[in-house]
DNA sequence: AGGCTTACCTACTGATGAGTAAGACTACTT
DNA sequence: AAGTAGTCTTACTCATCAGTAGGTAAGCCT
């Protein structure tokens, strides 16, 4: 009469006995899903654990305190993510080129990883927390891999036209440009990663004063 | 011996009685700083009502519950921002010269009003709460605002350029882009409004194609 | 078999914070 | 002066969680 007698539940009452290494991406995987559908206030380790199919206690005993793990959450994805777009770019190729495989490299992650997504993007302008520079990190290392592909391209055709050689706004604009569009995307799903990436292309590389003359951008022409 | 003895803090111990609207615009305006730094969840009521020099049930009796009290300082944050910038655009103007005003009023805006800026974009990413409702709506008006003037610029070229017609991401994208500077400001408060209107404006209007060209945007040209 | 390590659990504690009950003080009416 | 409407307070209740204490069971060595 130890265990219920009731018994049938889908999930063991007791979860198999399983390596910590496993356990602990199964946790984290959980607590991806999590907070990035409540954010990190919102979000409850018990709900984690739920999720997990685990107990609290193991939670705690892997991965620490509620911000040490959402801290590793922000690590692990924010990894993932520069993968997959520093995987695209060579930066022997034209600036322009790896601009636009840095770009459609981001969405094609996003549109495969939403929830990876969404825990870096949702929680991006907290700070007062801890873990608020893991995400100023993160988004530290995409902004400089930006921006010197930019100053790259302005040593490239010979000019230091970025306004004072300061690329670094701009480069924060572009990621913001990405995040927003990004953002659109989720009420549009049925748009591809390749026009959303040609959308930013337009905007960030022709700009308005082109797009109105109707001179847009595309990914078949080289120069 | 009724008051405290210690004296010398600001507010006094019992609150002098004031006329209900004035006491509404103290909370809200002291709302609007503890939310803006700390966000809405990290905010506590008695954090708000210590600010405002006031007691907690004042704060329910008058604004009612949190989320309304939020909800509260969104909408009229987000109407004082949008009449920043509306009143500055004239519709009967040069597209170019609207998007510059525009521009240069928002981050005139944010400079001036930092606490009114962060309460609106700091919980941006938030869905799942009621005052969700008021950020998207706050945020669509805006984007309904650029996408209007994007659409009278195309026109008024004769080219139907915009990507299919489709400027309502290019609006989102912008936006994106100058929330992403104003942030990026932060770290650089040195910078003038005017400044920062014209990074915004090399990206979306020129476009790094342009700027890598040694061309850039600047305000005192027309065309 | 007995012992040791590691995975795993139930059932608590303690703090924080939203929201309220019940009443006190002030000022304006009549 | 007595009523009444509106301002303002102290001092609670009650729920939600982060984090833990203390213990059970499964595998793995001898």
């Amino acid at each position: 009469m130890t265990k219920k007698d009731v018994a049938g539940a889908t999930p063991p009452p007791r979860a198999k006995r399983l390596p910590r290494a496993v356990r602990e991406r199964q946790i984290l995987d959980a607590a991806v899903r999590v907070f990035s559908e409540r954010g990190y206030h919102a979000a409850s380790m018990d709900e984690v654990s739920d999720v997990a199919g685990i107990s609290k206690p193991m939670i705690y005993a892997y991965l620490g305190s509620k911000e040490e793990l959402f801290a590793a959450c922000i690590q692990r994805e924010a990894t993932r993510l520069m993968e997959a777009i520093g995987g695209v770019v060579d930066v022997d190729l034209d600036p322009e080129e790896q601009l636009w495989r840095g770009v459609l490299a981001f969405f094609t992650f996003v549109g495969e990883n939403r929830d990876s997504w969404q825990v870096l993007h949702r929680q991006a302008g907290t700070q007062g927390a801890p873990f608020a520079a893991e995400l100023a990190e993160g988004r530290r290392r995409a902004v400089a891999m930006i921006s010197a592909l930019l100053d790259r391209a302005a040593g490239r055709e010979g000019v230091g036209a970025f306004a004072e050689g300061r690329t670094e706004p701009l480069a924060a604009a572009l990621t913001g440009a990405g995040e927003a569009l990004a953002e659109w995307w989720l009420e549009h799903p049925e748009e591809s990663p390749k026009a959303m990436a040609r959308r930013l292309m337009n905007l960030s590389w022709m700009g308005f004063g082109n797009l109105v003359l109707g001179r847009a951008w595309s990914p078949e022409k080289s120069a």
